[in-house]
DNA sequence: ACTATATAGTTTAATGTCAAACTAATTTAA
DNA sequence: TTAAATTAGTTTGACATTAAACTATATAGT
């Protein structure tokens, strides 16, 4: 028997990941969407999540920081919902400057309708692949958002 | 000491685990897009780069599909591509429906310079993340990836 | 041969992203 | 106190993505 191919070099294998990393992202936000009630779109829904789950009143700017995009991204995406009447912005009493977000009732309902059209596709997910799995490789991944927001400057 | 926190549900883990996966890729991407030549951008990069590896003539649809984009999103690198003379897109001698992709040598030059730029990016990575770790968690995403796909139907 | 269907590619209309320029308000410094 | 620098948010101009409608060509079935 011959040599096999060569291995990859460094270069190779680091691209590789990113590349599948970049498709993964695609594809499963593209699955969600097509999951979500009509119009809905993933950066719209995780501003609504994220307010739910750490609470409303923020400024467009933490929110975009804590989404790791840039404020002009989150004034699209806050357009959008508060065209929908998701959510509310209101000037923010102290500083003249900025404003805040708050979820509505409709936001919350919209919320959750997202989630439970998730659960199916989630569950469907699962079977193949363990949520203890994902968990494993979980900590690596969040290592290497940490790096890559560090080095953004 | 009482209770801790509550183990997170797999819905929220999977949640999580899809949601850094996407955060990765878009500070990735614009990392690397940043790195490049001015205008180049990650899709028609991809596009060269897989023409060089892979070899060039391929058809746009297939090329598409490579890339796990919609055809509409290829017509749009191609164009972008051509009109930069970074490629050549001539019609199907076979089939009258079909086009054949080329790659110039400015492509070719470009393609190189791409990698050149990314080499000092990716070895500064590397500095923190050694390439063997990545390799480790790559076959689980491949999975993934490919079950996303195959899913897609 | 003709018709119906399938395939390749483009276009359009939403949405998203970034970087950079711009406005308005607040802070800092001189 | 006044001028300079910073901060919050919006806008603009490229680029990307999808889904769906559309054109043109090829293939299949009758």
């Amino acid at each position: 028997m011959g040599p096999g191919p060569k291995p990859p070099t460094d270069a190779e294998i680091l691209f590789g990941f990113f590349n599948e990393i970049g498709i993964i992202a695609q594809l499963s936000g593209n699955a969600f969407e097509r999951a979500m009630p009509e119009g809905m779109t993933l950066p719209q829904f995780s501003v609504l999540n994220h307010m739910v789950r750490l609470g409303d009143g923020w400024s467009p700017l933490r929110i975009a920081n804590a989404m790791q995009v840039t404020k002009g991204a989150m004034t699209n995406t806050l357009q959008h919902l508060e065209r929908k009447d998701l959510i509310e912005v209101k000037p923010d009493e102290k500083d003249g400057r900025a404003k805040r977000v708050f979820i509505t009732d409709a936001g919350r309902t919209m919320r959750d309708q997202c989630i439970a059209t998730m659960i199916p596709y989630m569950n469907n997910f699962a079977k193949s692949h363990p949520p203890a799995e994902l968990a494993a490789i979980l900590p690596a991944l969040q290592e290497i958002r940490t790096w890559l927001d560090k080095e953004r400057e």
